[in-house]
DNA sequence: GAACAGATGGTTTTT
DNA sequence: CCATCTGTTC
């Protein structure tokens, strides 16, 4: 006799989680229904926004190993994210033993139950992102003599990917190769150049393996002949490249451990699992859920899958929602069971009435994206009707009066409060932060890419986005904006000038930068930065002697006091910090602080490949290696970041700082709440111009819906693609907006240009109401206009 | 409603 | 740089 649900698990978890008196509500019925659907049982969880999906998850893990008693390290749980299977972990560990706790409290369990309760560890619970799972497997379970896989980044794979493989096979200057990618993108030309080339190679690359084809199968797609055989054996240099090195990039990584698994090499590790849950499972593609699939088969494990098709933005990925709307099928014939029903999570308890309300109707209006919902689909439902204030919506002719008015709106509502026209006063609650807003748009890009220089305009300067206005207009009123992805890192003043002092300190006047294996190896972008960030390094030195003392002795390898010798070999991170002491920003400052983690995580990332792991070589006897080890930090630390090739990525956020107002991506913002959301609807969108239609209101699909189509009669995902590209394309930012609109808690805001405004705008756009046949429903949509 | 001049704006998202 | 959109004029 174990733990019961209703009879132990539920009384102590009401004890568990007393909160000033009153105990937490427990788990409504949807949510029970997924919490104790049976260990063995194939479970389909459709959970809405808001509806609680990682309460279900925590709880029913939670579940299997008090009531069913399966050992915690028998469990895996997958998440998209690297920061949301922290979020988990931390649920799992900050429930868990408290419950326990209630539990082992509990005097009618048996000394055998007592006995198993005291000895989980829920440490072992195994969660992470199926990437870092894959790599686990791989590396615990390799043949022996094999060297460990070693992952590459995104910025070693786009190098070989143009070095190994396209100058090698002349893509670089093929008119066939060009006509034809250029075609995947509808012939867009514009920006079209060797990177534009080799994102698209990584991008057939990537979908190669995400629908399962194969690089040898191109032939067989509709691909010109000639073309195939050179894109062919474009992809094989590259991958031979990788191969031969014993490196990895994302697609092989998951190609290696579906392969594995199938020839059941990784049995060892597959069989440790009696339970297998992913979460996010819209966003999976094909090659993902195979390893889920096969995984599941090898070990007998159970499959919970959760997530929510209207939630699926990550086609550009290969995700492909049919794969969770017809999970059933697809279930019930790669294992021969029946097909598990969907249990459906539709009560929200993040949003006031108004916003669901909002959201129910928008996700609705479209008739043509009903098709492809997963079937029989429930309404977002409320427990209680919870009103709160109409959907607001800040529309301006210009740019810049609409940077200002919203400046001004937050000013108000974080101050003494903003009265709508009705005389509401819209306030933050007490305690409220400018942290509790936040701005949402397609890109939360600062500035546009700065326009090629012409002869009317020889230096032209980027125009600014919303994002980038806002921030201005909210500087007037010593309000911060927290946006680290909103600028080019190499651009920003802090970075300029950590680079410079770095660059001056280890390679003074520039001899090690001005060779020639150097300058081959950092990019364009790196050669011009450079000598600017030296400027800027240097001009700060002059007004701090202390900094300026640290960087000289480093210069001439000369610690300045006598008695001290300059070791032979030293670990840059010390003049890293030692620079960083005297750059309170980059303490201080939260955007700071993410920057410097870019300089040191780029740090870790180029020490895996440099034989010299980020130290700096002085020894006076060996000359070639003090400027090899320069010239390594050099092209693979500080190049990249020049050449705006490293990123700021999704986990180095953390959490966001309180009082700065957050700008996100949509993207981003998948699985966050804020208690006031403004939604970006078209601050980019001065006309109905084709150029940015893919944006709002596309007549076409864009690259990754011709890669799809190219792929998919070759892959075991045929016949999924029954929509055109068009319309998938408008699936697409159905959903984009459905996940921005919901985020909200309390407040929505629409912003954007009068031309968008969802009553009367005349730019067709998804996201102000219209739906695919250029009908606009804007003006039946309930929105307070602040004017 | 055709024909022309002048304006507009550049694909985004990420493990 | 240039295809497409917008507004003006006949």
């Amino acid at each position: 006799m174990s733990v019961d649900y209703q009879g132990n698990f539920l009384p102590a978890y009401d004890q568990a989680f007393v909160k000033n008196g009153t105990p937490r509500p427990r788990p409504n019925a949807e949510q029970t229904n997924g919490i104790i659907s049976p260990a063995t049982a194939p479970t389909y969880l459709v959970a809405g926004p808001g509806t609680g999906k990682t309460t279900v998850l925590t709880l029913r893990i939670l579940k299997l190993v008090t009531c069913d008693q399966i050992p915690p390290g028998a469990i895996l749980a997958t998440t998209f994210t690297v920061k949301a299977a922290a979020e988990l972990r931390s649920r799992i560990l900050g429930w868990g033993y408290p419950l326990i706790e209630a539990l082992l409290a509990d005097g009618s369990l048996s000394g055998a139950d007592r006995l198993w309760l005291e000895s989980v560890d829920l440490n072992q619970v195994v969660t992470g992102t199926l990437d870092s799972l894959c790599e686990q497997a791989l590396n615990q379970h390799r043949a022996p003599g094999l060297q460990p896989p070693v992952m590459i980044d995104t910025f070693l794979s786009n190098t070989v990917m143009v070095r190994q493989g396209l100058f090698p096979n002349n893509l670089h200057s093929d008119g066939d190769v060009d006509a034809w990618l250029l075609g995947l993108r509808n012939d867009a030309k514009f920006g079209w150049n060797l990177g534009a080339k080799r994102d698209l190679m990584m991008s057939l690359w990537d979908r190669l393996h995400q629908d399962q084809v194969g690089v040898g199968r191109l032939g067989s797609a509709a691909v010109p002949a000639n073309v195939s055989t050179v894109v062919q054996t474009t992809l094989n240099d590259y991958q031979q490249f990788l191969s031969s090195r014993g490196w990895l990039d994302f697609a092989m990584l998951e190609h290696e451990t579906l392969e594995r698994l199938r020839a059941g090499d990784l049995d060892d590790w597959a069989k440790s699992f009696q339970v297998v849950l992913v979460d996010e499972y819209q966003d999976s593609n094909l090659l993902q859920e195979q390893i889920y699939f096969t995984l599941c088969k090898r070990s007998g494990a159970a499959l919970t899958v959760v997530g929510d098709d209207d939630q699926s933005l990550y086609r550009f990925r290969g995700a492909t929602v049919e794969i969770f709307t017809e999970f059933p099928k697809r279930f019930a014939k790669f294992f021969r069971q029946p097909a598990p029903a969907p249990i459906f999570l539709n009560t929200n308890y993040r949003s006031t009435s108004q916003v669901i309300q909002f959201v129910n109707d928008f996700i609705v209006r479209d008739l043509s994206y009903q098709k492809v919902r997963v079937a029989a689909k429930p309404p977002i439902a409320e427990p209680q009707p919870k009103p709160g204030l109409p959907i607001l919506g800040i529309f301006r002719d210009t740019l810049a009066e609409l940077a200002d008015d919203v400046a001004d709106f937050l000013r108000q509502v974080n101050g003494r409060g903003y009265r709508l026209p009705d005389g509401t006063v819209l306030k933050l609650g007490a305690g409220g932060q400018l942290g509790d807003c936040c701005l949402l748009a397609s890109s939360p890009q600062e500035y546009k890419p700065t326009p090629m220089p012409t002869a009317r305009n020889p230096d032209p300067e980027p125009e600014a986005r919303l994002p980038g206005l806002l921030r201005e207009a909210l500087d007037q009123h010593n309000l911060p904006v927290f946006n680290p992805r909103g600028r080019p890192l190499a651009d920003l003043l802090i970075v300029q000038q950590l680079g410079g002092l770095l660059l001056e300190a280890l390679d003074p006047r520039g001899m090690v930068q001005a060779t020639d294996t150097v300058q081959k190896r950092i990019g364009s972008d790196a050669r011009r930065h450079f000598p600017t960030w030296r400027d800027e390094g240097r001009l700060l030195a002059r007004s701090n002697p202390a900094l300026k003392a640290l960087v000289d002795g480093w210069a001439s390898r000369n610690p300045g006091r006598s008695g001290y010798v300059w070791p032979n070999s030293v670990s840059v991170l010390e003049l890293l910090y030692g620079i960083v002491h005297y750059l309170p920003e980059l303490h201080d400052d939260p955007e700071g602080q993410v920057y410097l983690e870019v300089f040191t995580r780029q740090l870790t990332a180029m020490s895996l490949f440099s034989g010299f792991e980020g130290r700096v070589v002085s020894d006076p006897s060996k000359p070639d290696l003090c400027e090899a080890s320069v010239r390594d930090l050099l092209c693979d630390w500080l190049a990249p970041i020049a050449d705006g090739v490293v990123d700021v990525d999704e986990e180095m956020l953390g959490s966001f700082p309180s009082g700065y107002l957050p700008v996100l991506s949509i993207h981003q913002s998948k699985g966050l709440e804020f208690p006031l959301v403004l939604v970006d609807v078209g601050a980019d969108f001065k006309s109905n111009h084709h150029a940015h239609r893919f944006k709002r209101f596309p007549k076409e699909g864009g690259a990754s819906h011709n890669l799809e189509d190219l792929l998919r009669p070759l892959s075991g995902l045929k016949g999924t693609t029954k929509r055109s590209g068009m319309d998938r394309a408008f699936d697409d930012l159905e959903r984009l907006y459905f996940v921005a609109f919901s985020r909200a808690q309390e407040v929505l805001v629409l912003v954007g240009l009068n031309k968008t405004r969802p009553d009367g705008g005349t730019i067709p756009n998804v996201a102000s109401g219209w739906d695919r046949n250029e009908i606009p429903h804007g003006t039946s949509w309930p929105i307070t206009y602040l004017d």
